[in-house]
DNA sequence: CGTCATTTTGAGGTATTTCAACGAAGGTGG
DNA sequence: CCACCTTCGTTGAAATACCTCAAAATGACG
């Protein structure tokens, strides 16, 4: 028995994009209930450095959590550069997939723990908790934006004011409150490259006029001391 | 009364990416009850061409789904430049917000009809209607993905590629089976370029290029023929 | 301590950006 | 219906920034 609809019923039969607002800690951390459901039906994996996880176009059957460490999504495009599309850390979920298969690589970058969640029985879960669904509808939004971000940090046409915006946008992600002035950088150069869309060479050589310029101090490979976090600021401003 | 929990609550008690695998239409579409549900919450509008549907920073309370038309999200970068964020279409949701205000400008680009859902009812319905939620969970997380193809496409250095990749992302919009040899692009070559990170100069050199190239005949301002399906796909492909 | 991968540094080439001016299109008002 | 005006788009030439190729230096790891 079908009421009236106000108006074409097919103008809203399907959907596409996708928005949201912010909400309030109440909604977004998840409760010792649906912690424990989630960790039913997951599996503890431990895995080293540099070690794939999965790869692109192969059968998606989980879904991953991580509870420590960093990852690495990345794809290798037929011209032989490897375009990286997301670095992974605590508290983020990866295994984008795409018609059952994953449409990335993904790679540990450090010893990393995760939680493999079967995408089957995550589903089941979802549907049934709409609660916890919730949930994750508020972390892909999140992640949207992410993305939206880092499309503005690549139309940038300066090298050094990319890798300013990578490494501020790296040193907000735990606690966006503090600033911290420490940022690990656990990925190469390479990967970084990868990520902003410029040559090894450039990062390297806007890494270097970064620390000429008195803004980060690159100690080692994985280590940057932010030294002018207003000048810093002001750069990454400068988009 | 706490079950014990196989190990460390707290490592997952938030998360922050998001990934899932693509299903069938009957995960996808909406039924006639989900259709009712949103229209008697919602309300249409109609716009004609180049008005501001809101603006950046502005309180968020509304999310909005085309039924006809084009729309626009763009930012405007403190340098002057403006971003384009997306192009949506009929189907797609738009109204991304954080913290309760929306993170861009969106803005018609031709005669556009679309319904305006309380962000506050539309999250009572989606926590009331979990089969929904999933759906509106499935589009975000196909948004996510093309975010990541754009970021992929934004990575390539030649303007010819990426205008390339893009009149043949516009042409498998609607209906993927069918590359459309006609595209209509509504937009203006200003906005193609804030989309794609290049010039207004550089995108109509670029055009220029493809013409003379034999790949795509542009038409006007508003169209594009697609003159050599196969060597337009060699180019797009050649990331 | 030696080897190898990663990173840095240098020089030249090439692409896009910018600046500037012209041409075309669309909308408005008479 | 036409003319005007504003916006949008095209084209040209010079400058800038990144990319590529190449080699040396640094650091990680066994």
């Amino acid at each position: 028995m079908k009421k009236p609809i106000p108006s074409d019923p097919d103008e809203m039969s399907s959907l596409r994009s996708v928005p949201f607002q912010y909400l309030a800690d109440t909604e977004r951390v998840l409760t010792d209930r649906q912690r424990q459901d989630l960790i039913r039906i997951g599996m503890r994996v431990r895995l080293p450095a540099r070690m794939t996880i999965y790869r692109e176009d192969s059968p998606a059957q989980w879904v991953f959590a991580i509870t420590e460490g960093a990852v690495k999504c990345y794809r290798d495009l037929p011209s032989g550069k490897r375009a990286v599309g997301a670095f992974l850390f605590a508290r983020d979920l990866f295994g984008l997939a795409e018609n059952g298969r994953y449409v990335n690589c993904a790679q540990t970058l450090a010893l990393t723990t995760m939680y493999r969640l079967p995408v089957k029985e995550l589903a089941a879960l979802l549907k049934h908790d709409a609660d916890m669904q919730f949930k994750f509808l508020m972390k892909v939004t999140h992640e949207l934006r992410e993305a939206q971000r880092r499309a503005i940090l690549i139309s940038r046409r300066d090298a050094a004011g990319r890798l300013a915006m990578f490494v501020a946008h790296m040193s907000t992600r735990d606690c966006p409150s503090v600033n911290t002035r420490v940022v690990s950088l656990p990925m190469t150069r390479s990967d970084i490259a990868g990520f902003l869309g410029l040559s090894l060479e450039s990062v390297s050589r806007a890494a270097a006029e970064l620390d000429h310029r008195g803004l980060i101090k690159f100690e080692g490979r994985h280590l940057a001391k932010i030294v002018d976090a207003e000048g810093l600021a002001r750069l990454v401003a400068a988009v």
